[in-house]
DNA sequence: GTCTATACACCGATAGAC
DNA sequence: GTCTATCGGTGTATAGAC
């Protein structure tokens, strides 16, 4: 059961056609209607026919847009991602130039803000698997992340040489995790030396669990203070990481 | 629909009798089923029904022992914090006693292990919460957390003095999260000041940021890196907060 | 305590008429 | 492109016989 062809369809050169715009309209009002579906529901609770429920339409009718379940899903998912990412990078591009907070850690904060504010997508994305559901091998997932990659790697690596970076005081890195990193496709704009790439999945690892136990609610005995506490995490993360940084 | 009385039920005074024996080990073999359809189908497939089918029995003959699905998932649940924490403290008491990985990286890593180990149970712990399923307020999760905290905060900050301890060299703490941190019940043995608290939530957070990324998938890409990284991480946590603590 | 039978809901997917 | 009708499956929960 191939699933491509029907939801994005990459465009032909020409301008689209009435029937593709309809088609492209149409097709976005399902995807809103399920995200609407999946913010009051619950991924776990999206379907086909709630989504047909909730649009006043058979189920027929979607699945001449989505040719399965999956498809549908899919398309979710991979949007996620995309608004993910555009939270974290508007929140760097929107912060004062002068800011006191540093820009790791308003992007940081991004990530956070956004998986709060859509505390169910962010479950698409970052929870439990769905049931039944298998991600196109590398789909959208593995693209996103290297999106993210690359904007928190700009954030916390700009303005220092390779050298520095080549030369940043971890705890030791084999030498076949050396290479391996060394060798890893870039997610970034240059090549970034093995213990700054380390480092950069630490930190990754740092800000998205304090952001999965606040938003599943395995802190929520914090109250209000979550965000104090996210914020002095990531601040002390960036002092940290200086600290390792050797000067040039 | 009260769920009480029915599976745990705190035992009498007197000794079970040959029916409590009969009827406790029923329910062993149907938390036993039901940890094995988990292990093999995922937290979100499991059902009354499933785990009666495993056992060739009937649904109604489970619904002698458990009352509802809810009761069964929170037995579930339940077990599977016990058995993390189980695997946490084992972990760090059977580390040779003169290790030359600190006992804080042995703790971490035993989380870690029992994570990849049981995937599906640690999805039922800390992956997207179960469709229609309300965990009991001031539940199996709230003391689940403070046990864990206790092992992680006596790794990480025993040999200390409280007045180090206080003294620890964090970003700046609000004096309202500096008196809510101080007035919070604390988990551990003695109290706990506010900079240290703030810490092992971070510490929290990092660690297990760093296994949802691994158990979930994300970081997939790593490979059998994925350890090496993970242990540098903690090492790295470690020596920076050894940096934050003052000599005493 | 375990069974059959049943009520009532949900789901994905397909066939074929219009 | 949308509909009705349908197949074959999932689930929770209850009633009542044995």
């Amino acid at each position: 059961m191939p699933a491509e062809e029907h939801p994005p369809a990459s465009p032909p050169a020409a301008p689209p056609s009435l029937r593709e715009r309809r088609r492209a309209a149409a097709t976005q009002e399902i995807l809103d209607a399920a995200e609407g579906h999946i913010t009051e529901h619950g991924p776990a609770a999206l379907s086909l026919r709630a989504v047909a429920r909730g649009l006043g339409m058979t189920v027929q009718a979607l699945y001449h847009y989505f040719p399965s379940r999956d498809a549908l899903v899919t398309a979710l998912v991979t949007k996620g991602y995309d608004d993910l990412a555009a939270a974290v990078q508007a929140a760097v591009d929107t912060a004062p130039p002068h800011s006191p907070v540093p820009r790791l850690v308003t992007a940081a904060e991004g990530y956070r803000r956004w998986a709060i504010a859509h505390p169910e997508r962010f479950q698409l994305l970052y929870g439990t698997p769905l049931r039944d559901y298998a991600a196109p091998a590398e789909g959208p997932t593995t693209q996103a992340t290297r999106r993210m990659s690359a904007i928190f790697e700009r954030e916390m690596f700009d303005g220092f040489t390779e050298a520095q970076l080549a030369a940043i005081d971890t705890a030791t890195l084999s030498p076949s995790l050396h290479t391996y990193l060394a060798q890893l496709p870039h997610f970034g704009e240059g090549p970034l030396p093995p213990p700054a790439t380390a480092l950069l999945m630490s930190a990754w690892g740092h800000l998205h669990g304090l952001v999965v136990l606040e938003v599943f609610g395995h802190t929520s005995f914090l109250g209000d203070h979550q965000a104090e506490i996210f914020r002095m995490a990531m601040e002390n993360l960036l002092t940290d990481l200086h600290h390792r940084i050797p000067p040039p």
